[in-house]
DNA sequence: CGTTGGTTTGAAAGGACTCAAGAGGGGTGG
DNA sequence: CCACCCCTCTTGAGTCCTTTCAAACCAACG
């Protein structure tokens, strides 16, 4: 499994504007005022970054974090013994990286599942800012509890019962319905296997069983449809098939 | 499976003298000092409260958070199927039900594995104490930080590879050197597999197995002992058995 | 085209589950 | 104090699910 590091040269967008960001109202500024942006100094960049790409690795000193706005990253555990475990799925909006914040090392290893686009935001910057804006410390507090619950959702609701429900759960969370039809991004089977503690080939052989059954169809690399949400969702509630 | 609720008469043992708390450093207080202190108005509560108790339910809305003193806690999350998992375990020092700083209701139940002391602080000392003390606001994120990272490296460890490595791992963490031998509290086998994720028959296997392999030794109902954690650190890393 | 990385599929082996029976411990009432 | 009950834990045998090892397939790319 190759893995390359960023080139910020390559990945630079630029400073970020976050005053004017997109995706503000769900990012970690989402409450702040005129008065605290102009606090910020130092850069906070705005990096696009391809799929399979590492971002940081578990140990390393926590100097960033950062916010997901367009993309899927992975958040990798490696146990003491060499195995590993995706332990959060990084979803537009969330944050991650937050042990900056503590002063630590990052305690898992980040790497873009797709293409992302994210910003990167430099520790000294909450250090400062926090100080003075209690706004931004509630902010922070949030976020905190969100990637917890998130965490702890993810690891109950993916991790348990047979593998095809488990899938089905996870299809649920991170599909999209654009209109009439749902759709689900899929990965590499390797990593969603990391994800749901199986090997790779268990949810091959999941997903053929569930377009058999007629509960997703279209299986690409990268994609699934799902005809109805509404028996994906039942499956995923009872397990209980034709 | 009867759960007792908490009946605040019998547990109550007295409001909290949090300055002279003797966990006071990994506390939730650790920062805090006289002034700090003479803010707190509202009561702490100081709760003893015997195993196989419930504290609070999932969905429940949040108005107090803990730090436990003693014992140990479960903290259990359960799925829209109405299959559970144990998402946390915890232990002396840590804080739960953080929720209430959210102002949200609690993401999960939590209830004593043992007979537990803890403190129950109601979140109106947080809100009040947080506007005028930073140092505090630290402490908060830095406690969020620590459940984070407590829960990832758990969900990690203690779910990956075959149950008997899982289990291994999952005795290094509760384990307590006394002197010459350590000992590691078990709970009950049907906890214990909500925590791995296995049926408690399969618990009640892999101990027995264990055993015979010499890893451990003396298993009862609450607690088992490690003759060389050397030996069992080795097993859970490799899995080599003889 | 041939190579390469990733995915699917097959067959056999292994681990966990289910169902079921039995053993141990603690508490209660006779 | 003993008999009995209940709850929990252990153990057994057969089934089911996941893994393992292999081989074939597929799409992208040089």
């Amino acid at each position: 499994m190759t893995m390359k590091t960023i080139e910020i040269k390559n990945a630079w967008q630029g400073n970020s504007d976050c005053n004017a960001c997109t995706i503000r109202s769900s990012a970690l500024f989402a409450e702040l005022n005129e008065e605290d942006f102009s606090k910020i100094h130092s850069p906070i960049d705005d990096l696009r970054i391809e799929a399979n790409t590492g971002i940081y690795s578990q140990g390393e000193s926590a100097e960033y974090l950062f916010t997901l706005r367009e993309g899927f990253i992975k958040l990798l555990h490696l146990n003491s013994d060499g195995s590993e475990r995706i332990v959060r799925l990084v979803m537009p909006g969330d944050l991650f990286g937050m042990e900056a914040l503590l002063g630590e090392a990052y305690s898992h290893a980040a790497s873009t599942l797709s293409n992302v686009h994210l910003c990167r935001i430099p520790k000294a910057i909450i250090a400062s800012l926090g100080e003075e804006s209690p706004r931004l410390h509630r902010q922070i507090v949030k976020k905190w509890g969100e990637a917890l619950v998130q965490s702890e959702s993810w690891f109950s609701e993916i991790n348990t019962g047979r593998i095809e429900v488990r899938l089905a759960r996870f299809l649920l969370r991170v599909a999209k319905s654009s209109g009439d039809i749902a759709v689900a991004p899929l990965f590499k089977r390797e990593d969603m296997g990391l994800m749901m503690d199986v090997k790779f080939e268990t949810i091959s052989r999941a997903l053929a069983s569930m377009a058999e059954q007629g509960l997703i169809s279209n299986i690409s690399r990268l994609s699934i449809q799902i005809p109805s949400m509404e028996n994906l969702k039942k499956f995923s509630q009872a397990g209980l098939n034709a």
